[in-house]
RNA sequence: GGCCUCUUCGUCUAAUGGUUAGGACAGCGGCUUUUCAAGCCGUUAACAGGGGUUCAAUUCCCCUAGAGGCUACCA
């Protein structure tokens, strides 16, 4: 018998951003995929109109391309990289599209007498809240509407009474949901409320929407995050109501904040395109998020998607929640910038350095410099700017050599000065040539390395931490090496 | 409050019915060294607590505690 195909669904709502949790969880729809050669879906699911925010799916797209994770079915954007379209077999994708669909499917539970029409107004419902905090009785819908006679709802209905739909839940016994995770999990029906599946405007909730379009395109696994375990019993009755296969659940770990509540806005940077913006590498997003949350049982740390859908197994996914460790994500980060291409380096941090500074070949230099100090590309900035002034401040710093008198300084200045002006140009593009010419000079005329090296490189740093003097004259190129030195010498003897 | 889930170094995690409980990030120390970064080497640090089961429990079971999630006409 043919193996079932493994099909996979991304299920954002368009809010405005993409949430690095959702982030892991469709990493982990795609390396399942991938490893089975299933499919990768993107749904939308924008059943609450109050939420929806314009170009927010579109966004969401841009990010999933940004970040290399494409599906090969559902959304996508078209190749001008604006214009949202849909493939596949199981359209629409966009579950607004398939409000009939829903609504059809609304009407079985109701014949079936697995859901009723409600006419609870708001106002009674939150009233009845209040009483139920007041009292400290659980709170919950009161069940007001179950009993009512089919034909007089109906009646009410067709009257244009304005109604919801609700699910008529079991009252006793319990359900197991068994999850990939975390095996086995035991509800009481009578402690589940009755859920309302269709709003007053005629749309969906999340708990038939999904379930609909997850049966209807077949999806195989559902991987979402530990927030839906507790309304999972209402989805497991949706798809016995239908005589439906329910489909593998896994119920993931929460990221969280450090805190270690559920991962939020208040507390940080959760969106994805926010990463992405300051310069953290889609692979090192992919690595980190893979292993949060999971991990092969291996001591290696770093790992390519390849190796990533080859491992992933999700029995192996942790049920407990991860602190996502910024300190972490930096050191990879570090990491994949400096293993990276040499160009595509260079191109991601040139936008960081000076947009005035035409010197190409100057800048390109300074970027490699610095290449091993980066956790994200911007930190260039800052680290670099001295390079860039047109005078340097020396009074945070001093250029003298511990007790060293200013005459030692310009006299090691001036001399080191001269063997720089002797190198010829093709030696000066190598950091390790420079050090050994300036270095057997120095032995030469029998100083030390500290008495004469210091002065230098604070003289072309300004700065009490900065790279070697070799490796910022090869930055600096012989030009401006030399009128530093003369800056720094001007200011000692002034 | 109720229901559900979870609990190994500060953090992410590995392993196991008998181990010196392993790795990584961070920290600390050293080497290198003109400073810093990197690199290399080393090092501090954990089985939430209490009961069982067992010759033996971090591992299996129960209880307690703590944490988190849910408790919407949001997903």
């Amino acid at each position: 018998m043919a193996q079932k195909r493994i099909r996979l669904r991304a299920a954002p709502s368009p809010t405005g951003y993409m949430h690095i949790g959702n982030l892991r969880t469709y990493i982990y729809d795609l390396l399942l995929a991938k490893q089975t050669g299933g499919d990768f879906i993107l749904r939308i699911e924008d059943t609450d109109q109050s939420r929806f925010v314009e170009g927010a799916t579109v966004n969401l797209c841009k990010t999933l391309k940004r970040l290399g994770i494409v599906p090969n079915e559902g959304v996508w954007l078209a190749e001008d990289g604006e214009t949202l379209m849909q493939r596949g077999e199981f359209g629409p994708y966009i579950q607004s599209e398939r409000k009939a669909k829903h609504q059809k499917y609304a009407q079985k539970l109701l014949d079936m007498d697995k859901a009723y029409y409600c006419f609870c107004t708001e106002d009674r419902l939150a009233e009845m809240r209040k009483l139920q905090e007041a009292t400290h009785q659980p709170t919950g819908y009161d069940g007001h509407c179950r009993k009512l006679d089919i034909g007089e709802a109906k009646k009410r209905v067709e009257a244009g009474e304005s109604h919801v739909v609700r699910l008529k839940l079991p009252k006793e016994g319990s359900v197991v949901i068994d999850d990939a995770i975390r095996g086995k999990v035991n509800f009481d029906w009578k402690l589940i409320d009755d859920q309302v599946i269709v709003k007053q405007d005629g749309m969906a909730t999340y708990h038939l929407a999904s379930m609909v379009d997850d049966h209807d395109m077949e999806i195989t696994h559902v991987l979402r995050g530990e927030e839906w375990l507790s309304s999972a019993p209402k989805h497991i009755f949706i798809y016995q109501a239908f005589g439906w296969e329910v489909p593998i659940f896994a119920h993931l770990p929460l990221l969280l904040n450090p805190d270690r509540t559920k991962l939020s806005k208040r507390q940080g940077d959760v969106s994805v395109e926010s990463y992405l913006d300051k310069g953290y590498l889609p692979q090192t997003l992919i690595n980190f998020l893979a292993l949060c949350g999971w991990n092969p049982s291996d001591k290696q740390e770093i790992y390519s998607i390849e190796e990533l859908t080859r491992l992933f197994n999700l029995s192996k996914v942790n049920k407990s929640g991860a602190i996502f460790n910024l300190e972490k994500l930096n050191w990879l980060n570090n990491h994949y910038l400096r293993e990276m291409d040499v160009n595509d380096y260079l191109k991601l941090v040139d936008m960081h350095l000076p947009r005035d500074e035409k010197d190409v070949d100057f800048k390109g230099r300074i970027a490699l410099m610095f290449r091993d100090r980066l956790n994200v590309p911007s930190d260039i900035t800052e680290l670099s700017s001295f390079m860039f002034k047109s005078t340097l401040d020396y009074a945070a710093t001093t250029l003298t050599w511990k007790d060293h008198s200013v005459e030692e300084a310009v006299e090691r200045m001036e001399t080191v000065r001269q063997w720089i002006e002797q190198i010829d140009d093709s030696k000066l593009k190598e950091v390790k040539s420079v050090e050994e010419d300036i270095k057997s000079k120095i032995v030469d005329k029998g100083w030390g390395n500290g008495d004469t090296l210091w002065p230098l490189r604070v003289a072309l740093s300004g700065q009490d931490k900065s790279p070697s003097p070799f490796e910022l004259i090869v930055a600096y190129g012989k030009e401006r090496t030399l009128a530093r030195i003369d800056e720094a010498v001007a200011y000692l003897l002034k």
